[in-house]
RNA sequence: GCGGAUAUGGCGAAAUUGGUAGACGUGCCAGACUUAGGAUCUGGUGCCGCAAGGCGUGUAGGUUCGAGUCCUAUUAUCCGCACCA
């Protein structure tokens, strides 16, 4: 009987599928374990070979943990809102309900091709999941839910005594009793103070317009990344050096009225979350860094000849007496109030000028010191000194307050600020010279350093240090009420609504303009239909083109939108949800995917608690995977997350890249080279389709020929031995340049096994690595080979016979080396360790069933469909999926000998068996007399003798 | 600039606490069986050298009887953040 994959794992998959043999119980006695991928967008161009490296990854480690005896938790979904499917109907006109359905679940699209989906892909690869669990984002009854968790936020704020969020109604009962001066919470900056009289008697409206001050998500007017592009706002991660993440579009600041979530809020506790859980130092520093904490103080500056004052957050307030100068960002509110006559043209210039340069542009010359002085001078909080206001782009308005205070002997950028200004003839006299208060030459620059310094003219400060300084300034600063000390983040609130179609819609509808949630009972308000997925013409976001699309507060449904009286049917809001909204909670949603009437029950929630294990791309770091955290400890903070973070342990996997090939056009012919006879031509290199070269590298020219028509009579230099050698480059993998492999064309040739297998002896999970097929004949053959231990021509070779000490000892090596790996994911050591099994039971001829029954366990997480044959064909009944995995017997593994080397001065020359219960004198004494250590001595005497018992001999001397 | 990761044969890579560097696979070379093979099997294969031997884990030092592994400095590549006050 010859190994057929095809039919095996075709078998397989359909018991799987009908026995349900990897639903997970939300009830068992067992040990739960919760194994997760990131889902993934399903996109019209399908998955290839890279796609499911992780999936693999979690599938070994679920199988692995079902055997171990867990009720393991592995489910599979789509996050199926999104941007391309929203272009692709731009496009084409199609619905992207519809065109996400056939990328999904197969069909034919708009040009008639074929689309296998999605599902059918992933069925081929024969992966654990429970499929009866599945979820997609831009299905009404999940974002029902997503709906739902949003009215929470909103009906909720942060308060900072019992640092969680709490329900608004706790808030709205403070302003009540005794206004908001003594609420601790995180809120909007500039919040009016107002007493609990001055509550009771505002006008309902303008206590809404209050409340969303506080509210965790929140409307506001904000600055926020518009992308003309896209004609949609942005996220801050959704941004890349300046340009739209998605399709590369320029980003500009704009004033817009948006939702925004407080993410700001959970800042101190998203930072100290990540000390207590198991993910890699790179994902953690991205987030720390995203967040961004520092600590300093708030300093006051009073204005001279003004009434406004000048807020500054600085991490250096003991250095607060080497102010120089202050700057302000250019687009800093106070800027046109401050601005003297004298200075008011250089300044509205200055202005005028940095506004026109993109975000682009500042970002990429950091180099270029400009700025311009505005006439103005602050007061010096304890020497009362007048300090010349400045406006410089290297100030930003979205840190901080958008104000510095330069201390140009502590900071580099103030320092060149400073140097450069200083007698410019631009400067109008507003530099002074650099006040040094550190006890260190400045010439060269500033001295930024936290410690190795003293400070000196400094008064009440002379003699410390940043650590004892800052405190007593902080001291003296709040004594007369100009300052106080702070922790800044980095991390902005963000924003959340997005001017696109397909996306879930916001619970919302407008009375007077103020937002209204709808009660939850009417959820879900369902996406409606457009005839155009643009904007409309006066510029509101697609949904702006549905006809049905108002909410009657009597019916308590949506209806068409000329019925809107303001009276009792009111508008809808136009935006929808950001594509991270649906994905910030999918993890609980797979504990109790089909639950009607919760996100998931308290039970279901209590009992699957978080994901043990978490496999993902890395580019999710500061996206996903910090929204993730913050609804997960938002949603604690309302009783419905157990734990504080979502996922124990994160494991990103590494890209795996293509191996192009490249064929060579001789300049201005159509004559190719082979790459071996290149001699100084001009050649033009082309890609190849990776599928008509060999392992040797060598092109199938014919396949090449009948590619393209330009190619049909081409000419061909070939080497010495007729052959047509291709380059090689290794490349991210894309169609145009046709290195992409399919996980389906693998199956299909090799079948699910042998891809599992490759992908995982690839190399280190998380290291980024080249795909070529050309290495995968290893283990198919590999599995032929273990195949062969099982049958032969005629059938079942399989016997009674008991098993040898060296079978055992092979068998129970793999065991042991197998399970460390799979707990360290270490897996492509794994599936070397059972070739090296493989091959010393063929070589011992072993037969026997004490060994290859177990032998099918312990590679069944990897060759799952294969495993179950040979389990089956050794007429055990049922699925091998929750057999329990054999256990290493270290009695098999003991060695009566070892093959010691041998070295002198370190150089190992020979080696030599001994029996392993010798001790240091036995084993000195047979290698002095050793002749080949009589030689290597040469007449001379070792002075040192080292003997590891069990490791290594070595002479000295 | 700051932070993180990586560096080992032609290629993908192994190497528990420092203890025989290159397991396993690919590729290459030779052979067997075949009408043939992109089938199967056997042997060889880090580099230089006929050999003895020498050299070898990015580079330069150091610790040690012994270093891919530990320490110091340095270079290159990749990733993240970046005028963050």
């Amino acid at each position: 009987m010859k190994y057929n994959p095809n039919e095996i794992e075709a078998k397989w998959q359909q018991y799987w599928a009908d026995n349900k043999t990897f639903a997970a119980k939300n009830d068992s006695d067992k040990p739960k374990h919760y194994v997760l991928d990131m889902f993934p967008y399903p996109s019209g161009a399908g998955l290839h070979v890279g796609h499911p490296l992780g999936y693999i990854a979690s599938d070994v480690y679920s199988r692995f943990k079902r055997h171990q005896g867990y009720n393991v938790l592995h489910p599979m979904g789509y996050d199926s809102f999104g941007l391309p499917a929203e272009q692709y109907a731009i496009q084409t006109g199609q619905r992207p309900e519809d065109t996400t359905r056939v990328n999904i679940d197969g069909g034919v699209d708009k040009e008639g091709n074929l689309i296998a989906g999605y599902r059918k892909q992933l069925d081929k690869i024969g992966f654990s999941f429970d499929w009866d669990r599945e979820v997609r984002t831009s299905n009404p009854n999940y974002y029902k839910h997503t709906q739902w968790i949003f009215i929470q936020l909103f009906n909720s704020w942060y308060n900072k005594d019992s640092d969680k969020a709490e329900d608004i109604s706790t808030l709205i009962a403070l302003f009540e009793k005794e206004g908001n001066s003594k609420v601790n919470a995180v809120c909007d900056d500039n919040i009016q103070a107002f007493s609990a009289d001055e509550w009771n008697a505002f006008a309902k409206d303008t206590q809404e317009k209050i409340l969303l001050q506080y509210r965790l998500t929140y409307l506001a007017e904000t600055e926020v990344n518009w992308c003309p592009g896209l004609g949609t706002v942005l996220a801050n991660d959704e941004i890349v050096n300046g340009v739209s993440e998605r399709g590369g579009f320029p980003v500009v600041r704009k004033k817009m009225t948006q939702w925004s979530m407080r993410i700001s809020a959970y800042a101190e506790r998203l930072l100290q979350g990540l000390e207590t859980i198991d993910w890699s130092e790179s994902i953690k520093e991205s987030q720390r860094n995203w967040i961004g904490k520092s600590v300093g103080a708030m300093v006051t500056f009073k204005l001279k000849n003004h009434e406004e004052v000048i807020d500054v957050f600085t991490t250096r307030p003991d250095t607060i007496f080497g102010v120089t100068f202050m700057t302000l960002a250019p687009e800093h509110e106070l800027v046109a109030q401050i601005t003297s006559p004298g200075q008011k043209a250089a300044v509205e210039a200055y202005i005028e000028k940095t506004a026109k340069r993109s975000e682009r542009e500042r970002m990429a010359d950091v180099k270029t010191i400009s700025g311009v002085f505005t006439g103005a001078y602050a007061e010096h909080p304890f020497t009362k000194e007048a300090i010349p206001v400045w406006i410089g782009d290297y100030v930003l308005a979205g840190y901080g307050t958008g104000a510095v205070m330069a201390v140009p002997c502590g900071d580099e950028r103030d320092y060149a600020f400073a140097n450069f200004f200083k007698g410019h003839p631009e400067a109008s006299g507003g530099m002074p010279p650099i006040k040094n208060i550190v006890d260190k030459d400045i010439s060269e620059g500033a001295f930024g350093a936290k410690e190795g310094f003293q400070l000196v003219n400094s008064d009440f400060l002379n003699g410390m240090g940043y650590k004892d300084g800052t405190q007593k300034v902080i001291a003296e600063l709040e004594k007369i009420g100009q300052g106080y000390g702070k922790v800044n983040y980095r991390l902005r609130d963000a924003v959340f609504s997005r001017q696109r179609y397909w996306g879930e819609p916001f619970p919302v509808y407008y009375v007077n303009g103020l937002p209204q949630m709808i009660e939850a009972q009417h959820l879900p308000i369902i996406l409606p239909e457009v005839e155009k997925y643009l904007p409309t013409e006066d510029g509101l976001p697609p949904l702006g083109n549905a006809a049905v699309w108002a909410w009657d507060t009597e019916k308590l449904s949506v209806v068409g939108c000329e019925l809107i009286d303001h009276v009792t049917v009111f508008p809808l809001e136009l935006n929808t949800m950001p594509g991270w909204a649906g994905s910030s909670w999918y993890w609980m949603r797979y504990m109790d995917a089909k639950n009607d009437t919760e996100f998931a029950s308290q039970e279901a929630l209590k009992y699957w608690e978080s994901v043990d294990l978490y496999i993902g791309g890395s580019e999710h770091a500061t996206g996903h995977l910090l929204y993730s955290r913050f609804w997960n400890k938002f949603l604690k903070d309302k009783g419905f997350a157990p734990t504080e973070e979502p996922f124990k342990k994160l494991i990103n996997q590494g890209m795996i890249l293509g191996t192009s090939a490249l064929v060579y056009r001789i300049e201005g012919a159509n004559t190719f080279i082979s790459k071996n006879k290149i001699n100084g031509e001009n050649v033009q290199p082309i890609h190849a389709d990776v599928n008509f070269v060999n392992a040797s590298d060598e092109l199938d020219i014919e396949k090449f020929k009948a590619w393209r028509e330009d190619y049909a009579d081409a000419e061909f230099i070939l080497d010495e031995n007729g052959k047509y050698i291709v380059g090689r480059e290794v490349e991210k993998m894309s169609k145009s340049k046709y290195n992409v492999v399919t996980p389906d064309a693998i199956c299909a040739e090799y079948g699910a096994d042998t891809l599992r297998l490759y992908e995982m002896f690839l190399g280190p999970l998380e290291q980024a690595k080249p795909w070529n097929t050309a290495g995968i004949s290893g283990v198919f053959g590999f599995l032929k080979k273990l195949w062969r231990l099982y049958f032969d021509d005629n059938g079942l070779v399989v016997n009674n016979d008991e098993p040898t000490k060296d079978n055992l000892k092979s068998l129970h090596k793999t065991i042991k080396k197998v399970t460390e790996d799979i707990d360290n994911f270490s897996f492509n050591t794994s599936v070397s360790q059972f070739m090296i099994c493989v091959n010393e039971l063929s070589a011992q001829k072993c037969n026997s069933r004490a060994i290859l029954e177990p032998l099918a366990i312990v590679i069944s997480p990897y060759a799952p469909h294969i495993a179950e044959e040979l389990w089956s064909a050794l007429g055990n009944e049922g699925s091998i999926a929750t057999v329990a995995f054999p256990k290493c017997e270290e009695k098999y593994l003991v060695e009566s000998e070892k093959e010691y080397p041998v070295s002198f001065n370190g150089k190992m020359r020979f080696t030599i068996t001994l029996p392993l219960d010798l001790t240091k004198e036995q084993i000195e004494e047979i290698v002095m007399k050793d002749e080949r250590t009589q030689k290597q001595l040469d007449g001379r005497t070792p002075n040192k003798v080292i003997i590891v018992p069990g490791k290594i001999i070595n002479l000295v001397g």
